[in-house]
DNA sequence: CCCGGCGCTGGAACGTGTTTCAAAGCGGCG
DNA sequence: CGCCGCTTTGAAACACGTTCCAGCGCCGGG
């Protein structure tokens, strides 16, 4: 009853079923989403749902990327400002980072999705991995986020990658509750300044006087 | 019917299921750790084992950290060795690594494990992450781990988080079959470096020549 | 020797992710 | 128009994590 048609339905049904899934995340975490709910409340069978999604976590997955894609969006049209490359890439992070918190049951299901281990599923989370790289070394560079991928430099990728791991830790811990937005933000502006190491006032490796915080 | 009595039975029939859940998960990995399984392997009803632990994730959290106290103390006895910090801290993430990829399901399921999210058991991970920071710091010195915790200075805490985060979501990424264990030795070198910065050889941030492979 | 408490046992029961299947809907093609 | 192949549906079934509970055995205290 009430089902549309046929033509749009492969994406539309698709769309409709991450969007509940979202919904139900953002309410209750990950337990919250229950399968036959989603199914449900997206108006199609169990089945259909299995068709399109492998399991519970791929579809918190394809939430994942849906939702940092929308960031990436939003990161393209006010790209974080400031001078130089520390500024700016503590200024993304800081919005990621908000972005996460402000919707902390979500985030913490589609982390926990994130660690399911299947090799096809982690395919898909290499593919959010790569969308924050491509962030990261926007924000580095100072340009809005291009599609382009591979003018991506070495050294580039290798600041971008270690950032990107250094977060995607602290979020995985934050989502156990370790971490608080105030920590998580200080351990960020401290890891950049350290990576990018800002050829102004700065002696290297363990004798260095680095002060982290502010 | 053959249960042992009481005294030891605490310490006793823990370590037991422990252990039984490190060698159902060595075989099968996350699936193949089936509570009932390991109740009856452990000799154990599935009361008692819940009694002890409350979830399947928080049993191969405890057998994590269990592993890691293992391997700290195999580290302790042969420390890595290596002239400056960055070939020791290398050194110590290769044996590390190593160690997660000889028995692979094992370590997946216990990576796993650590992403339920549930705040008791993320404390428990969190003592796993303060293991491996006290690992990586005595590699940074070149001493021996001692069991000291807070004579770590502000400079060694940032940079062996920063290490142990990259390390940490590398293995997550190799859980999923994005990563061979050569990609993971690779990017920690190349990680390990750029933190560390040798002051011989080595130009910072962007301008710098870095070659990461080999 | 008996009692009461306590943890353990065995097993049932429940919820939810996942699978399976027959019946039904729908569109294209002859 | 009627058949074919496709997907979707609805519902049942299964597996496993988790919870619950009644009975039992062991223990220390009376």
């Amino acid at each position: 009853m009430v089902v549309e048609h046929t033509h749009p339905n492969l994406e539309e049904r698709s769309r409709r079923i991450v969007e509940t899934s979202i919904e139900l995340a953002e309410r209750g975490g990950f337990e919250a989403v229950r399968l036959r709910d989603v199914a449900a409340h997206a108006g199609v069978a169990l089945g259909t749902l299995y068709r399109r999604f492998r399991s519970k976590e791929a579809l918190l997955v394809a939430a994942l990327e849906q939702e940092t894609r929308a960031v990436a969006q939003r990161i393209r049209q006010r790209p974080p400002k400031g001078a130089d490359a520390s500024e700016r890439v503590v200024g993304f992070f800081v919005i990621a980072t908000r972005g996460m918190l402000r919707r902390p049951n979500l985030s913490r299901a589609m982390l926990r999705a994130t660690a399911a281990g299947e090799p096809v599923l982690a395919q898909k989370v290499e593919v959010f991995h790569d969308l924050m790289l491509r962030m990261i070394v926007s924000a580095l560079r100072g340009e809005s986020v291009d599609t382009g991928a591979e003018e991506i430099s070495e050294q580039e990728r290798l600041v971008g990658d270690l950032l990107n791991r250094v977060w995607f830790a602290l979020m995985m811990s934050w989502a156990g509750g370790a971490q608080s937005q105030g920590t998580i933000a200080e351990q960020m502006r401290a890891s950049v300044e350290l990576v990018l190491a800002r050829s102004d006032r700065m002696t290297i490796a363990q004798t260095g006087t680095m002060e982290a915080t502010k």
